[in-house]
RNA sequence: GGUGCGUUAGUUCAGUAGGUUAGAAUACAUGCCUGUCACGCAUGGGGUCACGAGUUCGAGUCUCGUACGCACCGCCA
């Protein structure tokens, strides 16, 4: 047996007692005649102490110990002379009388502490040692608990959690796909699965009913601090349902998951919000709720009613009304306007008004407005004294919308109103059913192909499908997208008028989604569902910034996992094998 | 595909106007220290300043290029 109690779970009601312990040795503290070790492993940290007087031969073996070496140390639960309250086992010490060494360690590149010194690099390189530090570790047990939380949820709500393959076709439409070769099958490919959207939906069709997976998906795409090429889906599909019954069912899941993990208790509905409204209201399909600067447009009170040419030229002119920021200097108010002024955000230019302690307006485009206007521009708006009004405006309504909304994020943080301990949930639903693609020169499902449209805008999708709203929903917690889904098409003849209208032939509709076009003339129940990422939800639980830290091991910006150094070339047999020819031309194109 | 920032000791970083032997903290090693817990004190070792070219009498410092890292835009149904 190598060890009686964990490091973590010893108290002062256990002095005494012999207990043996094994573990890492975090620390040493050598006091002359005496020696501290802090010995941690997954559940604490336990100080042990050698004494000089008590035991000369193991004091000197404790000489020899160093920062990561697995020991056993058997001893008497002690009660301390002086207590250390930052420790749950502060209370107590073992007095060693036996130590093991187990085994040794390189002196490890950073400190294994929970403020570590080592960079994401070097972290990321040994990834095993630095999730050896307790907040890394602490990150992964939420995790967990997330994931059992949400098991016990859809259990107890008659949810199936059925497995679906990892090898399985390509799809063209959405992201690009990883792909594997057959080898039984040369020249032939699979793909891994960018989501099991088809493949619930056979689920569906097979009767399931209501099922559920923890799936991992891939896709092929430039990476983020929030998107890695593999992720984790909370993959849910319902039959006999509508956009209603999913919200409550999935409402309820998110509470449950919030007071059972996160101990917070959200009071009422969530608020729904449709897509044109949040465009409108905060220049995003996700926006961020946790306050409010709301956008408020300002085309009647400042188009036309001045002198202001890029005003009276602009398609939109909007602004947002910061509260208590009157007293920004010149200075630092054109530090913001340089802000967005930046390639990222790209906004021309930023007018801004402050409303003086006596409410008059000071604006920066005074000389171009009556007081009159000014006054209705502060009617307008809401604004009291002391606020501060910034305008965005642009010939692009949508492109001004979106730079406007990063100005409120920036704000909102600045005024610390986007605090990591307070969650603000939303639905946004009616999203548009398409949008048109500059690239590819037709429409694109904004969703996935197999969103059912709207009822009533059913009709438009002969006129005006462009105009068509589909049955879809976000879930957005913190202007952070957590989950989306769709009421599924179920009838075989509406999937074909939809792959009709994203462009494709019968014949290529056929050939991608023949296998679920066929399944549905078999008796498709009407089925909808969603799924929720769990490596950003985790990231929220966890107050993190970026989604890496509550992944075991993450990938890198550029797709590589730097500890196993992946991806990496293969053997020209596994090639052969595989009748794989690499384009050595093509390979040194793409590196230059 | 693009934009910005970065790359100096094992690690995290500083490095002034381009000028002698490139510093700090931490880690590591050695010694001292019997109540530390970010222990303390002393001493010591540790550098291809990412790589390549250029400007210059002289480059860690300026210019260009490359590689890598991070953040973002495009992309991500």
């Amino acid at each position: 047996m190598y060890r009686t109690h964990t490091c973590g779970e010893l108290r002062l009601g256990d002095a005494g007692s012999v207990v043996t312990l094994a573990g890492w040795v975090q620390r040493v503290r050598k006091m002359g005649g005496m020696t501290f070790v802090d010995m941690r492993d997954r559940y604490g940290i336990t100080q042990i102490v050698f004494n000089q007087e008590t035991d000369k031969a193991l004091f000197d073996a404790s000489n020899d110990l160093g920062r990561e070496y697995v020991i056993q140390v058997t001893g008497k639960v002690n009660e301390r002379y002086s207590k250390n309250a930052n420790l749950p086992t502060g209370d107590i010490e073992i007095i060693a009388s036996e130590l093991n060494v187990l085994n040794v360690s390189k002196t490890p590149p950073f400190t294994i502490e929970e403020n570590s010194d080592g960079g994401d690099d070097i972290r990321m390189k040994y990834r095993y040692l630095d999730l050896r530090r307790s907040v890394v570790r602490k990150n992964l047990e939420l995790r967990h608990r997330m994931c059992i939380a949400i098991r016990n949820y859809l259990s107890g709500e008659g949810f199936l959690e059925i497995e679906t393959p990892i090898l399985v076709g390509s799809t063209p439409e959405g992201a690009r796909d990883f792909l594997v070769p057959s080898r039984m099958n040369p020249g032939q490919f699979y793909a891994l699965p960018q989501s099991p959207q088809t493949l619930k939906q056979l689920l569906m069709v097979a009767g399931i009913d209501r099922y559920f997976q923890i799936a991992k998906c891939f896709r092929d795409e430039d990476l983020r601090a929030d998107r890695q090429p593999e992720f984790t889906q909370i993959d849910c599909e319902m039959s006999f349902v509508t956009q209603e019954d999913i919200i409550q069912t999935f409402e309820g899941m998110t509470k449950y998951l919030f007071k059972e993990v996160r101990g917070v208790e959200l009071e009422g509905p969530f608020l729904r919000l449709p897509w044109i409204e949040c465009m409108k209201r905060f220049g995003s399909d996700k926006p961020d709720m946790r306050f409010g600067m709301e956008f408020v447009e300002l085309m009647d009170v400042l188009k036309g009613t001045g002198e202001f040419a890029v005003f009276n030229d602009a398609a939109y002119i909007g602004g947002i009304c910061v509260p208590g920021c009157a007293v920004y200097t010149r200075k630092q108010i054109d530090q913001l306007t340089d802000w967005v002024k930046r390639p990222q955000i790209g906004a021309k230019g930023m007018v801004y008004a402050r409303v003086q302690d006596d409410g008059s307006v000071k604006s920066s485009v005074d000389k171009f407005y009556s007081p009159e206007v000014l006054e209705q521009l502060k009617n307008a708006m809401g604004a009291n004294a002391g606020d501060l009004i910034l305008i965005l405006s642009g010939s692009d309504a949508m492109k001004t919308r979106k730079q406007l909304c990063e100005l409120r994020l920036e704000m909102g943080g600045r005024l610390g109103l986007r605090g990591k301990n307070k969650f603000a949930l939303l639905w946004v639903t009616e999203f548009p059913m398409f949008e048109w693609s500059e690239e590819e020169g037709r429409l694109m499902a904004m969703h996935h192909p197999f969103t059912h449209p709207m009822d009533e805008d059913i009709p438009l999708l002969d006129t005006d499908p462009a105009a068509v709203r589909a049955d879809a929903y976000d879930m957005v917690c913190n202007g952070i997208e957590v989950g989306g889904g769709s009421i599924r098409i179920h009838d075989s003849e509406l999937q074909e008028k939809m792959f009709e209208i994203l462009g494709f032939t019968p014949e290529k509709a056929r050939e991608q989604f023949g296998f679920l076009m066929n399944a549905f003339q078999y008796g498709a129940p009407p089925h909808g569902g969603l799924a929720y990422g769990l490596d950003r939800w985790v990231s929220i639980f966890a107050g993190l910034d970026s989604i890496r830290d509550c992944i075991a091991f993450p990938k890198n910006n550029s797709g590589r996992d730097v500890m196993l150094d992946a991806p990496a070339t293969v053997d020209q047999k596994q090639l052969d094998e595989l009748c794989i020819l690499v384009n050595e031309s093509e390979v040194k194109n793409a590196n230059q």
